[in-house]
RNA sequence: CGCGGGGUGGAGCAGUUGGUAGCUCGUCGGGCUCAUAACCCGAAGGUCGUUGGUUCAAGUCCUUCCCCCGCAA
């Protein structure tokens, strides 16, 4: 089958990988536009990019999909499917359905739950107990098509977000191939969402990263590895801001809000139910990223010391 | 040239107005102990990222390059 694949970070190469390895005729990769990126603003590939031109695969970066230029692309490749994976770009109907079987979209989560750019992180925030991966045929809203195959996945009480994303983007590779071969066989059965349970997720921002000690620990640890490896929880403690990266429960302690109880291989500390949680890998500012241990070796930390 | 912090014995940090390096942990040896990640005594281990310079003297001032990190994108 010939297939366009459009897709940009991380998330997306499994499943280009295995749309290789499946040995369907990739045709075009559409991805977003090198960007400068990090220190000193050097230009970037995105990860898809960096896939595609390994295995010898046109690539598109087209900055925009609602000019002519892109559906002249594909018409050109003129492909019987599109398959996109967190491409970044809202695709107009156009070049929706001009593939034989139009598009498909592979999604982390169970929709119509968790919608949009951050459903893997929302569902860590959140506490969720599971999610999973929904393919779907593509319609001009944001993950709104109608449903196609979904699998279903756990999520750890202390599983970070960006475990769980690497853990998705391998069911969603998985959940695609499926879809694929099951579009072929005749056998798929496009469900439509039911709208009363859709919910939204929205890409990350950096206001979220400030923590709030007075909430539930619960609440807090589930900020904490929800926001981790990016862009990571934060706290003030003795003025200065700290990167907090992991930690779990501690049933056994209970404090004040922001209060160390405890320093000796981890870090106790108190939230607003006055029940704790052990801070176990931090990063001061402008430092490198290390473990609770490791930080208290160079930084004592005093009775009565606290985190903001 | 987007802004900024940092590279000091295995790890994390100090090092004041320049005078050949300290702390906590770890490691090794010994002691105490039923025992221990506890405690006591002792020891090893650093050309202070790199280059050149200023100086009687530089981790501490200036310079070259490399690397790490925070912010911003």
């Amino acid at each position: 089958m010939k297939i366009v694949f459009m897709g940009t970070p991380e998330f997306s190469v499994p499943c280009l990988e295995r749309l290789i390895s499946d040995g369907e005729e990739v045709v075009g990769v559409f991805t977003q536009p090198d960007k400068p990126k990090g220190r000193g603003y050097s230009l970037s590939f995105s990860p898809v990019k960096e896939c595609a031109l390994k295995h010898n695969i046109p690539v598109f970066q087209p900055a925009s999909m609602k000019n002519g230029e892109a559906l002249e692309i594909i018409n050109r490749l003129s492909p019987d499917l599109s398959v996109v994976i967190a491409y970044g770009k809202i695709l107009p109907r156009e070049i929706l359905y001009a593939p034989k079987y139009n598009s498909i979209n592979i999604h982390a989560s169970l929709l119509p739950a968790y919608r949009g750019a951050g459903p893997i992180q929302w569902a860590v925030l959140n506490g969720e107990t599971k999610t999973g991966v929904t393919s779907m045929l593509m319609d001009e809203g944001i993950d709104t098509g109608d449903m196609l195959l979904k699998e279903e996945t756990e999520i750890g009480i202390n599983m970070t977000s960006g475990e769980l994303h690497d853990k998705l983007s391998l069911i969603g590779a998985e959940v695609m191939s499926k879809t694929i071969s099951k579009l072929k066989s005749g056998e798929l059965e496009p469900v439509k969402q039911n709208e009363t349970f859709s919910s939204y997720a929205p890409m990350l921002t950096k206001e979220l990263c400030p923590i709030d000690f007075t909430r539930p620990a619960r609440e807090v640890h589930n900020k904490i590895r929800g926001l981790s490896p990016w862009p990571v929880a934060t706290a003030v403690f003795n003025g200065k801001k700290v990167k907090i990266h992991s930690s779990v429960l501690n049933e056994n302690i209970s404090a004040g809000a922001g209060v160390v109880a405890k320093a000796d291989n981890v870090i106790t500390v108190g939230c607003g139910d006055n029940r704790c949680i052990d801070i176990l890998e931090l990063q001061l500012e402008g430092k490198k990223r290390m473990s609770a241990a490791d930080f208290l070796l160079g930084h004592k930390i005093e009775k009565g010391a606290s985190f903001e």
